[in-house]
DNA sequence: AATGAATGAGATTTCATTCAT
DNA sequence: AATGAATGAAATCTCATTCAT
């Protein structure tokens, strides 16, 4: 049967949304597929004229998300030479990316576990390569003598964890905006690399004074709360 | 019907161990009770003369550590004054707590989503306890001048999360030995405070060439290889 | 819509021909539509121009076979007047014809359960026309007192399965040539209606060392394996 | 839940008597899971405390008829020395175990090819190791001079195959009895062999005036209507 | 004549849980 | 305290079939 009006290539991109809300609210396992159908507006059975399964589903996904941050972190840092600014323009994306995609980098996150062995071994290393660039970052700027750090591994895993996390407890109506939020943890981030003065100013930490907290509104959300706003 | 041997509390403690490991190697819902009830040595339905279900065996879990992470860290506070003190202690202990019990601390971490609702807000606000203590040294410190933040909510959360993300890649094989993790992440972590030099002065940063690498094993793991030491 | 250099007709014989081969391949059970639609290249949607059900398109396939071989049975029949005579034709033809077009006899002989139960009875109905022309030649036979038989039903039905099992094992490769496989078979038969001498003369039995494997490939054959020649 | 009275070792025999009157009755395909549980008088899902899955049900069931046909063969066999009376017993033999065990063989010769590729395999290596035993008897036979063909294998072939069919059409309810049908069978079977008079002596064919039809009965039956007397 | 999109019924299988023993 | 037997709800997935285009 055919619904008047429908579109392959619309239900596709619904399902895609659908699902990223989806697992991102309740997690792979407590998804079900009639869940996601139902969003999407069709029956179940139909999801099958989209997906392979519903593993195959959440690798997709996964991957896209993966293969996206690689892509554009390196254009980001395109023809960015100094190490303290590279540093910079990672936090920035890093963390641009994961509040402004936060659900679909939840899914990322969170739900990895419930790759099978293979998918989860693909996409592991898929997310070494990123980690790695991030490395490097590190590395040439301890070289060079911006950075200084007691271990240049560990401290890039701590960086990337802590500015990951931040898909754990971001609202969008909470009271700091993006780019008060980059400040942050640029800082931050400068601060566990013992950014010497030279990198720290290439732009200023505000004042906290400037900063007017709309305190009624919490900053950290319960995440089964998230869904409130999907 | 009674096992000749059998003995209520030290199978009451074997289940809780085998819980423990399967809910952190397999996620609560790809755990089911016939995993459990194996390793426990027993079958399926005689799980039911220790737990009421799977759902509270998980919330109790949960609440155990979460009460453990809070006593524990009071007494390691217990007595000591200075801010900047009482944050080494609390790195010290948050790192080593989510190190010796990476699984137990893991599940906290990653299964909370799969209590229901009222569970979760009970456990979430357990955490907040713990969190709130934490925020209430960052502040001490910063009204003390210790310490310079340019958002105490956000650097606490960031935090704390960078130090419990340790579970996720930490192997007791690795490069590196529990009291150098934990001088590491102090630096990151007085780092991330921009503390003044007293703060600093507590215990030195040690200098990389004392650092012996014991192993050439990887430090990072692929979190599902970690059953391998289950 | 139409596919540029589509042909009705010539698109009905491809499915025709597919549908035989994936039938006695998979069996009507393990044969889906989309399967058959790939076979002739076409989607299963369209299909449906052709045939009015996959139930459908069994039953006239069956019916065809069954109808080709009682046509087939008379014209080779026709004129041949001594009943040995007629059994040796008739043990040529039938075994001929389940050589040569043994997936279509397999799909009749192996599938017909799967029709559902009128389907099912008119094709036995038909079936069982054939076999009665069969049984006749036998009962001439013994009447003329060419063959000598304890039960002329019994060995009618004997007759033809034993004829007819050869679908189960031959194989295009193999050790025998059709007509060395027409000969044995003959033997065979004439045995089992203990054909006086006069019956069996009309050919000889050929001598065995005049017979020369062509190959020393295999003989009987894995039924699945027959995949591989279609 | 344990129903008052419920006794796992009845079950499993149930299951077994019903799966074989099913799977004979309706093929693998057609059967369902819940036709089984119902006639078992459980639920669908208590299947499972039985079996694995439906194919390794089917697996098991095939294995078991092929296995215990080469058991008994041997036995039947045993101490038996000359050819011809060995071609006997094994006739008597198979075509009673045929009989008998109607339903259960015709599953092993229906269903095998809805075993997986593994299964299958394996069962037709084991239905190999049972043929061979009677092309042996048949070389030997024919070495020792007491038969004479053409061609050793496909006479096994067709030999084994003509006795299986038998399956195909005997209805308990018949004209004939076993012994006759015995009778009858083994006379097909020497002739086919052109066993020499000393051979066929050792039982006197029945003449067929003794035999009295019963007619109302058909001979033949239409396997569907088999149902009737399970 | 052909297809893309969808359906709905049904299949096997999993699993927490129950209860008589 | 422990188990064997069973349940029932739900989950993923398959497939013949339909109908607007």
């Amino acid at each position: 049967m055919r619904k008047p009006g429908s579109n392959g290539a619309e239900t596709q991109r619904n399902l895609r949304a659908a699902a990223i809300q989806l697992l991102s609210e309740h997690g792979y396992g407590a998804m079900n597929l009639r869940m996601l159908a139902k969003k999407v507006g069709i029956q179940a059975s139909s999801l099958y004229n989209y997906i392979e399964s519903k593993q195959q589903l959440l690798y997709l996904l996964c991957e896209e998300t993966t293969g996206a941050l690689a892509l554009e972190l390196d254009q980001t840092l395109k023809g960015v030479k100094e190490p303290a600014e590279r540093l910079r323009k990672f936090v920035a994306f890093h963390l641009g990316y994961h509040i402004v995609n936060r659900k679909q980098a939840s899914v990322l996150q969170m739900e990895i576990r419930s790759l099978t062995a293979k998918n989860f071994q693909a996409i592991t290393k898929l997310q070494r390569l990123y980690t790695d660039k991030v490395h490097r970052i590190v590395d040439d700027g301890v070289a060079q003598g911006s950075f200084r750090v007691a271990d240049s591994e560990i401290v890039t895993f701590a960086l990337v964890q802590m500015l990951t996390a931040v898909t754990r407890w971001y609202r969008p109506q909470g009271r700091l905006a993006l780019d008060q939020l980059v400040e942050i943890y640029t800082d931050l981030s400068l601060g566990m690399l013992h950014a010497d003065s030279a990198a720290r100013t290439a732009r200023a930490l505000p004042s906290p004074a400037t900063r007017r907290p709309r305190r009624s509104e919490p900053l950290l959300a319960a995440e089964s709360a998230e869904s409130a706003d999907g």
